[in-house]
DNA sequence: CTATGTAAACAAC
DNA sequence: GTTGTTTACATAG
């Protein structure tokens, strides 16, 4: 709390912890606890070793790097990285001192680059552009890495999540960051893009799909399909909503008919050929009726229906993209193969599966986790005001991990009991969690409790707008599987007409008709007619995959925006963030798969659970209500990101499809080389918009923001700026977002004037 | 709760 | 019998 005005505050965190390699540590696991596994081995410790300086580690570094004991947090000290210094090296270092300090020296380093924090005079050129450049990527991609420590012995693991609301990228970006940063980062083994490799696809598709999937690195699966194939006898780890996208997409014209689907699937999955029940038939026609994203367009002829899959809603995925559980591709190295499959499972598979018990994996990565806890989004102020949303998350999709990674759904949570913060015993920071899915910790109420305040009403937000908002950005993303599934939303919108009312103009008649003909229309498939209809009902189905939701948008995203969170960051006490506020952070997965049904933002009516329709959602405050992000989630996920991209919402297709990632594989985008980068760009990101900008402002302001932003700087009261945390002692790195100011939001908590430049002079 | 999977009842061909 | 739609229920997370 209050207590600590010293302490920075950490707005975005997320840690990762690694399954170690190494012998001498176990996996590290949080730090409560953890501490005492991992690296207490070796500590001489001292035992004491105050925090200052750092003693303990005799190892050099570069010129130019300032540590300095964190001001109120035992054994955490601050590392003011120059611009040009290596950070690998200085992490390497940094490890390697914590780890013989062990427990009871520093082992916790807040990094931040002393240029980065400059920002706020001016970014160099450069780092404008890359930061621009990078903004979109940072935010919406989680970047995760592992390195090896020197020491040989552990792991660190590094995810960054970008919140990106954006997301959408999701799942490859993520994963090809990882892989890049991994190369950079470790030096042994990681070659930088080895990864790369290129997949071969089979089926070719068009454009749109080649590209992207190109791109991402992905690929490096790919080729080697067919050895988990051939376990003929093990089901798919796809589930059957992934397995008629892969089919379907595997077309030209992507379009099948059921029985192309059924055979796509026994001729690339012979255990439903060969094992499964006749009634996986049954199941795939359930699945076709169910989901929305599936659409049935007959011929021009009436004779033949042909299932496609809604151009919002398509990822393009092929089993080609798919991460393979043995591909032995590609790795070079063993770590390769631990470390980076894993993130690639992760992001890649789906959100459903990770588990290697569990049968499905997930295909497209959910986003996951991010991180990111508060956004601010960036391009626009305004959108805080306007609604609390959280930010959602979006992502979330991704879906990462097995079992750590995907989780389904993942929230933010503002200082997490468990977690870091209480490993550092100091409240000092609070932390938003990201975690992927499955937070480890507490679980938690969610945000939207958490959002509104404790005693603010809803009202205050429009959170009802918001989310609508997104939805119907999103929605596409309905089907996207990026997201989440969305539950709240069907729900919501669902529900209510009325509800909707407010939020969304509904513009969907509403339950009947419902989905009548889609038009979408895309590819080839203009000569056919698309009919499909459904009756309202309650049924999970998609009934109401209509569009309609044209006319909604009115909400749009412009004000989404994260602000929510934002505030809510600030807003709440800290106290209450400590606890557990969990702020939202969408996370979705989103996957590819992921029903459509909920989604429908507008359809709504509809909505597709039957049952669960009815409970309809208070708008705000359903559960998911954060998920939407405002913006342009479609794709996926996480809008939390600072880096908003304004407006997409609706952009085109294609543009969606770039965004999301999936696809588009956002790294061409801009991914980070090094960490240094990261710091330094995404602080800008991050920083920009939110705090300062007055909600007001930017509401053009799209995609790039961060241009203006970084001139305006932040304002001074936002000194925002990014860092990552080294913890020596669960092998985790962790890029965290702090005010160092402690203005803004923190103001009410911390007081106005605190500041770090206080205590670390280079930061100013 | 949600997302999935399965089974099954029905309807329209 | 096939194709589609919906329900209902079960399960894992």
């Amino acid at each position: 709390m209050r207590t600590s005005p010293r302490r920075p505050l950490i707005l975005k965190r997320r840690k990762l912890t690694l399954p170690d390699g190494n012998a001498s540590n176990s996996p590290a696991r949080d730090e409560p606890d953890g501490e005492s596994k991992g690296v207490p081995k070796q500590e001489h410790s001292k035992g004491d070793k105050p925090r200052d300086r750092v003693e303990c580690g005799t190892q050099k570094f570069p010129a130019g790097i300032k540590i300095i004991n964190h001001p109120t947090m035992p054994n955490t000290q601050v590392v003011i990285i120059p611009p040009d210094a290596d950070i690998q090296s200085i992490i390497e270092a940094l490890t390697a001192k914590g780890r013989e300090c062990g427990s009871n020296g520093p082992n916790k380093f807040i990094l931040i680059s002393s240029g980065g924090s400059s920002r706020p005079t001016g970014s160099t050129a450069a780092q404008q552009t890359l930061q621009s450049k990078a903004e979109t990527t940072l935010a919406r991609s989680t970047r995760c890495f592992s390195l090896r420590a020197p020491s040989g012995a552990s792991r660190l693991s590094v995810c960054f999540p970008a919140g990106s609301g954006e997301a959408t990228s999701s799942g490859l970006d993520n994963s090809l960051t990882n892989i890049q940063w991994l190369g950079k980062m470790s030096s042994d083994g990681l070659g930088p893009c080895t990864v790369k490799q290129e997949m071969e696809k089979e089926n070719q598709t068009p454009v749109q799909e080649t590209i992207k999937i190109e791109e991402d690195s992905i690929a490096a699966t790919a080729t080697s399909s067919s050895l988990w194939q051939d376990s003929i006898s093990e089901r798919p780890p796809y589930s059957y909503m992934a397995m008629i996208q892969f089919a379907i997409n595997s077309t030209e014209k992507k379009r099948m008919t059921l029985k192309d689907i059924y055979t796509w699937i026994e001729d690339h999955f012979p255990y439903f050929k060969y094992v499964a029940k006749p009634g996986w038939k049954n199941s795939i026609r359930h699945n076709l009726s169910l989901h929305d994203m599936f659409v049935r367009e007959t011929s021009a002829n009436g004779k033949i229906s042909f299932w496609t899959i809604h151009p919002d809603a398509n990822r393009y995925l092929t089993l080609d993209q798919v991460f393979k559980p043995l591909d032995a591709g590609s790795p070079t190295s063993p770590e390769y193969s631990e470390s980076v499959r894993l993130s690639l499972c992760r992001t890649l598979a789906d959100p459903f599966s990770s588990l290697p018990g569990r049968k499905m994996k997930p295909l497209l990565p959910r986003v996951s986790s991010y991180l990111v806890p508060i956004q601010f989004p960036v391009s626009q102020p305004l959108i805080l005001q306007s609604s609390l949303k959280v930010p959602q998350p979006m992502a979330q999709g991704a879906s990462l991990s097995g079992s750590e990674a995907i989780r389904s759904s993942k929230r933010v949570r503002i200082a997490p009991k468990v977690s870091v913060s209480a490993s550092l015993g100091t409240p000092a920071y609070s932390l938003y969690h990201c975690d992927e899915r499955p937070p480890p910790f507490a679980p938690t109420q969610s945000v939207k409790e958490n959002n509104s305040q404790p005693g603010e009403a809803p009202a205050s937000f429009p959170a009802a707008l918001c989310i609508k908002e997104e939805k119907e950005d999103s929605y596409p993303d309905k089907w996207l599987p990026s997201f989440p599934p969305v539950s709240s939303i069907k729900e919501e919108p669902v529900q209510s007409d009325e509800e909707t009312g407010l939020l969304l103009p509904v513009p969907c008649v509403k339950r009947e008709k419902h989905f009548t003909v889609l038009k979408s229309p895309p590819r080839g498939v203009s000569d056919t007619v698309i009919i499909k209809r459904r009756k309202m009902g309650r049924s999970r189905r998609k009934q109401h995959l209509v569009l309609p939701c044209s006319e909604e948008p009115v909400l749009v995203l412009p004000e989404s925006g994260g602000s929510d969170s934002f505030r809510l960051a600030s807003d709440l006490p800290f106290l209450q963030e400590t606890q557990s506020l969990e702020l939202s952070c969408s996370q979705e997965e989103g996957g590819p798969f992921k029903t459509p049904v909920k989604e429908m933002f507008c359809k709504l009516p509809v909505s597709s659970t039957p049952s669960k329709v009815p409970t309809a959602t208070p708008p705000m405050g359903g559960p998911d209500s954060w998920r939407f992000a405002p913006i342009a989630k479609e794709s996926s996920e996480l809008d939390f990101s600072p880096v908003r991209t304004p407006q997409v919402p609706f952009t085109s297709l294609q543009e969606n499809l770039d965004l999301l990632g999936f696809n588009s594989t956002p790294l061409k985008n801009s991914l980070f080389d090094s960490p240094r980068q990261l710091l330094q760009t995404e602080s800008n990101d991050m920083v920009s918009g939110p705090l300062t900008s007055s909600p007001a402002s930017n509401p053009e302001s799209t995609k790039q923001s961060s241009p203006e932003l970084p001139a305006s700087g932040l304002p001074e009261n936002q000194s925002l700026m990014e860092g990552l945390v080294l913890d020596t002692m669960n092998n985790s790195l962790s890029k965290i977002l702090l005010d160092i100011s402690f203005s803004g939001l923190e103001d009410d908590i911390l007081g106005p004037e605190m500041s770090w430049s206080q205590f670390i002079p280079e930061l100013r």
